[in-house]
DNA sequence: TTTGATACATAAGAAACTGATGTATATTTG
DNA sequence: CAAATATACATCAGTTTCTTATGTATCAAA
């Protein structure tokens, strides 16, 4: 598990670029899914990600529609156009930074082949 | 330069890694570092730098030792042991945070060559 | 039927930064 | 030489965002 500094620092990066991913999710499946594609690595919490997808609507990068199932309401979320290019702009922004960060840090790198 | 957020997430890694490459560093003078060595493109704070390296050395991770400079007194920081420790898992940790979105945010992925 | 999973939401408190302000010395420039 | 800029520290009100807990409700499984 990551500390979650790290994580808070690209949050919203993880959320678009799912969504931009795979077009289509609600909340609560956002959370299973970081959870399972990073092995238990990054837990995003409820009261973290709900406030933030509502943020996200609110400044129009995502857009909802409600879907019933059963007799309870699941709420979709998917990118709108620009929340499209913010995701987009956000992860070669974390591309970048990482690259960035791992030159200030260089003696500390383990070498290239690591990574292979 | 980079949205806060993410230079938030590893100011921490940022300030102790540089000092375990350095040895030994005053505030003004790491902003100046991070500053020249990435281009402009991480710019850190006073009002985040101070409070921070106060924190730190509250948490045994810093030493300090005041020298005169003129009139004026500069503070000098450096790693404890546990700094140290702290410095290295850090750096590990942001490594393997990295390739773990990098991951996760697959399809967006430039080549690896990219990085070479 | 009770536990755990699914699925949403909100809110008090905590943590950390932003941006401004303050103090003071040193250097550069017009 | 006066003013502006750089060096060098520090603090703080306000803001943002997360943490942790709580709340509601349905559904599946044991």
């Amino acid at each position: 598990m990551y500390s979650s500094e790290l994580i808070k620092g690209t949050l919203k990066t993880i959320v678009l670029s799912l969504l931009a991913k795979r077009g289509r999710m609600y909340g609560y499946e956002i959370t299973q899914c970081v959870k399972e594609e990073t092995d238990g690595k990054i837990q995003l919490t409820e009261g973290a990600l709900y406030p933030l997808l509502h943020r996200l609507e609110a400044e129009g990068l995502l857009e909802t529609e409600k879907e019933n199932i059963g007799k309870r309401v699941r709420k979709y979320y998917r990118l709108t156009e620009s929340g499209n290019a913010e995701a987009s702009s956000l992860v070669a922004e974390f591309q970048a930074f990482s690259k960035t960060i791992n030159d200030l840090l260089h003696p500390f790198l383990l070498k290239p082949s690591y990574y292979a």
